[in-house]
DNA sequence: TATGAATGAGGATTCATTCAT
DNA sequence: TATGAATGAATCCTCATTCAT
């Protein structure tokens, strides 16, 4: 309001400018992204939840599909970070699936929205309408998790921790699996079509993947 | 316009009149559902396609959702009772639930529109917009397979091939695992975010869970 | 209102149903575009000119250049046939050609909104839009007056009454010489660029066609 | 800001500063202009063409009107100037006709930019929108060259050497029919609503008019 | 019952213009 | 003076639903 004094300036940015208005864009959308979906989302209302002009939102992203895409990669970008710092070379191939597991749990309840956003993308809800250029880069962004668990898994079975398989398959089977049951994690319980604990579930799976991928004979609790 | 005696209604001719009719809607309502997803379905295309009058629709469905729902109930019905038919009691309960995963990836490769269609109810793509009444309807459509999933675990712990678990959370956990592996089978490839074969994921899955759910020591093959 | 005889019905075709609802679109459209231009025409106008609302315009045609096209098109066949009908065989090429230009002057005076908007085509105010299939449903229409015009020259020459010429490029020079004297007399005298009467320039424009085209000795008035 | 004396202007370098700048405008303004037309052209894309910022335009033009006609008017004074430079008063009127006729060829071949841009206000494309201002401005500029016409035409008349008419109006039809000639030299072909070739056309028209013009008996090659 | 024309709210996107820096 | 981010009115087009016939 007042005029700021030359140096106050420096301080400003956090606040205005370009980059900050599209990380005001980029917050107001992930949250009418994950309560509305991709096709009921109305860009009026991130445009006004941003307290933004409409024209606004064209001047930083193009679409929105490109914007929609923009809030899966900051949070893909962001799990990717994290789950890498998760990994803990010095246990077991099978203890650091675990631990994986569990900072998944965390993560995931702690961001709903991104995996709600990210698994819309998943589930092909609009894949068909993503230019190829779009869906290259969601590509992208989702196969670093993914990568790490391959290493995870070739790493346990050169150690022999782990059954015979394929690798790459395999942390394709754990991380769709994993993603169903986060899913009925962050999926409000009125919401869920089948009604079944989502702690208990969670737990389940994560006990089933590692039994079903643990070499016999088990050294496990 | 006055109620038929029961009698009466088998009558019908099944190729004209009112079931007739309602049949042809259900099957372009299928098709179109399937390859457009609800959100950019065409209630024009399903009309046309079904070579009626758009108006006709409205005369057997009271909105799009609901239509959507009538598709989904008849695919759930039918799934349901071959699913049934499948399960052999004299096998181990092992061996059922093999049996079943086989059913399963041969049923939904067979009828992929009755997955799609599921699917994005499951994944609550427009559960948000979905009436009470018809949300209770999908889940009692789709809770039946999982009781005869739970009551197939339940007797295998009963007999002790399986390692000790709640049989309806596992039941959940095998459905949505299934139904994470089957989504790969029926999605074409350039549409999947992850690139990976989906018969070795189907297989592999089966393979993980059913290692994972077996009681020590094992007996398989 | 009140409700009429079933044999009275077959009187209201006139006003109703779909070929009287696409001519009413076509009167508000042509009005509205001949005053604004095609750009700054508004399709929402339109429709409250019909008195229609905003989505029956698009059950009766695909786009707003497809409207416009269609607009066109109704002039153009009117005044190709009201042209075909004003050439008369019996007299000479000259007298022909000076009848066709009253005819000219006459018609579009009467329609000045056909030539306005056939004028924007002609002066490719948005040919660049025009998918090709609607460039050459202009052209189609188009072509048969200069055809014609083609056929008189030609005619002219066989006889001896017109000085050498290509009939094709000269009925070209005609129309467009034509057109750009018509467009004086169409266009209000406050939205000329030079100011000049019209109908002086359309007659001087006329003469010195006329005389230019005619083979020396002269034998005119 | 305050008026500089006239000989402080000459001093202003002529590659920046205000004047440079407006060049610049004038110039990415002319060429967006010609290729998409006043309504599809987007100041966005002139700012960028120019290497300015949009603001920058807003200085120096108060609307996209007004820099419509800056540039109509720096292509009209320079063609008038040009035009002016061309007449050679030791010849008769209709080879001062004929060599205007040429010069007009070459002039619009050479800048098909102007023409275009001319040939949209001459065409009322957006006559309407035009303050009166702006619409007066336009109309001094080009009356320049009619008047030209004009004396030449009136000259010939006093001489002999043309048939009686009012020479205003006939250098009206002079100008428009030539232009309706040139609008055919200065569009590609394919966008042209009827083909013909555009420099027989322009023959033609030439020599139509000339002959309409002289009075009989001929002395023309 | 079947029809299909009509509806109009709704939504994505554009762009001339403004204004704080 | 130059900038370019922000604006928001404007506009084309879609489509689920209604209703007169």
């Amino acid at each position: 309001m007042a005029t700021l004094k030359p140096e106050a300036r420096t301080v400003v940015p956090l606040t205005s400018g370009r980059s900050a208005t599209r990380a005001r864009i980029l917050k107001a959308a992930r949250e009418i992204f994950f309560r509305d979906g991709f096709a009921d989302t109305n860009l009026d209302e991130v445009a006004s939840r941003a307290e933004l002009g409409k024209g606004t939102l064209y001047r930083h992203f193009e679409s929105k599909a490109e914007l929609y895409v923009a809030v899966l990669a900051a949070g893909g970008a962001c799990f990717a970070d994290e789950m890498q710092g998760e990994v803990d070379d010095t246990i077991s191939a099978l203890d650091r699936l675990r631990s994986i597991g569990r900072f998944y749990r965390r993560y995931w309840t702690e961001h709903p929205e991104y995996f709600i956003i990210f698994s819309a993308v998943n589930n092909q809800e609009f894949i068909g309408q993503l230019p190829p250029r779009l869906l290259a880069e969601v590509r992208e962004i989702w196969e670093q998790p993914l990568r790490l668990l391959e290493r995870v898994i070739a790493d346990g079975l050169r150690k022999g921790e782990l059954r015979d398989c394929d690798p790459w398959v395999m942390a394709n089977v754990i991380w769709r699996s994993g993603n169903s049951a986060v899913a009925a994690l962050v999926t409000p319980r009125r919401a869920r079509v089948i009604d079944c604990s989502a702690e208990a579930l969670y737990e389940a799976t994560l006990d089933v993947l590692l039994w079903g991928l643990a070499a016999p004979p088990r050294a496990r609790s």
